[in-house]
This record gives structure tokens, C-alpha cells and sequence, in this order.
DNA sequence: ATTTCATCCTGGAGGC
DNA sequence: TGCCTCCAGGATGAAA
């Protein structure tokens, strides 16, 4: 699933390939999947788009960001199976023909291709959307508020989301509260934190909630620098998968032993995701 | 206001 | 082998 890490990792990839570039024409095969104010204009919205340049690629939360040079944005959320593919082999060529629902036709007779099998995926056409300050336009087009990117958390902000009797798992999945962390990172960062995923958020200690919030941070950092996890669907545009997946310490390991203590990782439901922890290494109680 | 829950969607896994 | 059921989960909007 693309969490922060991954949607990074894709940025990074999109950026090196289409930055500068025409976009010479902008192919939707499945318009459903459009939001925002141009929803029922989109054709009209897109002949703007087409042969501008990309201006800019980037990344808010877990959305990914096109921006043209004449300040036209292609929003990507990637829902659970959203990728992109570059290639110049016609789309038809391949397995994944019919997921995919958007083609950025690039100069060189190049391919960016949006694919995404279960369609969870949405793409938000916005204008007038500064790349610095994103969240502006985002609310204009009424999507959901989005909290602090999780790596740039200040301690003093963190302490103050952990005020509440949530737990804290599902604080670390409420993206208005923190930007960018899914399921697995969510896990593997209260694994490295030695915290429990129901423990309630106002029984953390300031010590303790402070070493969550840098574990949050070195789990993003070196799961970017590893090009993200790939547990089944991730591919980076280059078709690579991420190599975080052996680093994994909890998430999808189930039955098997804690590279920490050996004890048996369980697997429970918090706020209705699957939710993995080592028992021993993340006691219940304070 | 805050928090939980069903819903969307399809490929893959497991049961019989 | 084949058919059926269930499950994964990010974001959303309704419900509690």
C-alpha cells in the first residue's frame, strides 16, 4: 500500500523523469475516478493541460502532485494499488491493460501510466494550486484536512495530538492528525517505540511519546531510503519494488518469532486494520 | 464535536 | 479442478 515512503519514492521517480517536459496530452480511460470542482468539465480542464509543461512533481501526505506551468494540478491519491508506470510501449501491450485508467502522454512518444486494479485510487484536478503551500487549494476543492506532515511533527504539536483517550494506533492512522503513515509504518513505529497499538494515547508518557514520535521518524526516513516496502502491489514508476520489506520488524510477520525477544508476533484488529505487535516487546500496561 | 463503522473494489488465498 | 466465500485496506460519509 503506498504510505508516505512509497508515494516519496514515486515523486523522486517522477520528478527525474517528466520535470521540464510536454505533457502532450493527458489520456483518461475511466473518468469516474475524477474529483474536484472540474469533475463534469474535465475534458475542458485537461485540453488546458495539454502541451504545457511539468513544472513540478511532488508530495503532500500520501497525494501525489503534478503542476504544470500554467499552474494546472493532477492530484494522485493511490488509494491501496495506485501506481505509475513509465514506459513507451502502447498500454494495450500488457497485463495491466485494463487498470489502467490514466496515460500522461510525455514528448518522446514516452508513457506515464496510472494503474490501479482496485480502484480506490482518485484523481483531483485543481487549479491555482501553489506547490509550497498545497493545502490551500486542497481545501478549495473540499478534500479532507490534513494534519502536519509526519516528518516535520514538532515534539510540542505531538504531545498535544497524544491529549486524548483514542488509541494511539489509530491516532497514528487519522490523517488529519498526522500526514503519511498506513498500516504498516503505523505498526512498525509502535513496535520500534516498545508501545502497545490499543494503549490509550493519554496514558503515554511525555518520554515515551516523544521516542514514538522520533521512531515515526526514522521508520519514514529509512523506509524512504530503501525505496519504500513492497508487500505485494508497490512498484516504484521504474517498475522496482521497494527493498523494506526484510527490514519489516512486525507487519505481516504473524506466528513468527521477534527478531528482538523471539516471542510469537500477534496479529489483532485495531480500528478495524489488521494491527501486528510483538506481545513482549509491547506489554499492555504503562 | 468526536469517534466508530460500513462502503467502495478486485485479486488472491483458502475451504470443500 | 473449480466454485464459492472471505479478506486486504485508504479515505469518505453516515451514524452513534
Amino acid at each position: 500500500m503506498p504510505e508516505l515512503p512509497e508515494v516519496e519514492n514515486i515523486a523522486a521517480g517522477l520528478r527525474e523523469a517528466i520535470r521540464g517536459e510536454y505533457l502532450e496530452r493527458v489520456e483518461v480511460r475511466r473518468p469516474g475516478i475524477i474529483q474536484g470542482p472540474h469533475r463534469r468539465r474535465w475534458r475542458r480542464f485537461l485540453a488546458q493541460v495539454a502541451g504545457r509543461r511539468v513544472a513540478r512533481v511532488t508530495r503532500r501526505a500520501k497525494r501525489l502532485i503534478i503542476v504544470t506551468d500554467n499552474r494546472l494540478t493532477l492530484l494522485f491519491q493511490l488509494g491501496m494499488t495506485g501506481k505509475f508506470l513509465l514506459g513507451t510501449k502502447p498500454v494495450e501491450a500488457d497485463e495491466f491493460a485494463k487498470h489502467t485508467h490514466v496515460v500522461l502522454h510525455v514528448g518522446d512518444r514516452r508513457l506515464v501510466r496510472f494503474i490501479d486494479a482496485r480502484r480506490f485510487g482518485r484523481l483531483w484536478l485543481l487549479d491555482g494550486l501553489d506547490p509550497d503551500e498545497p493545502d490551500e487549494a486542497m481545501n478549495a476543492a473540499r478534500m479532507g484536512p490534513l494534519g502536519p506532515e509526519a516528518l516535520a511533527m514538532r515534539t510540542d504539536a505531538f504531545r498535544r495530538l497524544l491529549q486524548t483517550e483514542r488509541s494511539v494506533k489509530t491516532l497514528l492512522l487519522d490523517q488529519t492528525r498526522i500526514a503519511g503513515l498506513g498500516n504498516i509504518y503505523a505498526d512498525e513505529a509502535l513496535f520500534a517505540a516498545g508501545i502497545h497499538p490499543t494503549r490509550r494515547c493519554g496514558a503515554i508518557s511525555d518520554e515515551v511519546g516523544q521516542d514514538l514520535l522520533r521512531a515515526i521518524k526514522s521508520v519514514l526516513r529509512r523506509a524512504i531510503r530503501a525505496g519504500g516496502t513492497t508487500f505485494s502491489d508497490y512498484r516504484s514508476p521504474y517498475g522496482d519494488m521497494g527493498r523494506f520489506r526484510r527490514r519489516l520488524r512486525v507487519y505481516g510477520r504473524q506466528g513468527e518469532p521477534c527478531r528482538r525477544c523471539g516471542a510469537t508476533i500477534e496479529k489483532i484488529v485495531v480500528a478495524g486494520r489488521g494491527t501486528h505487535f510483538c506481545p513482549t516487546c509491547q506489554p499492555v500496561g504503562p
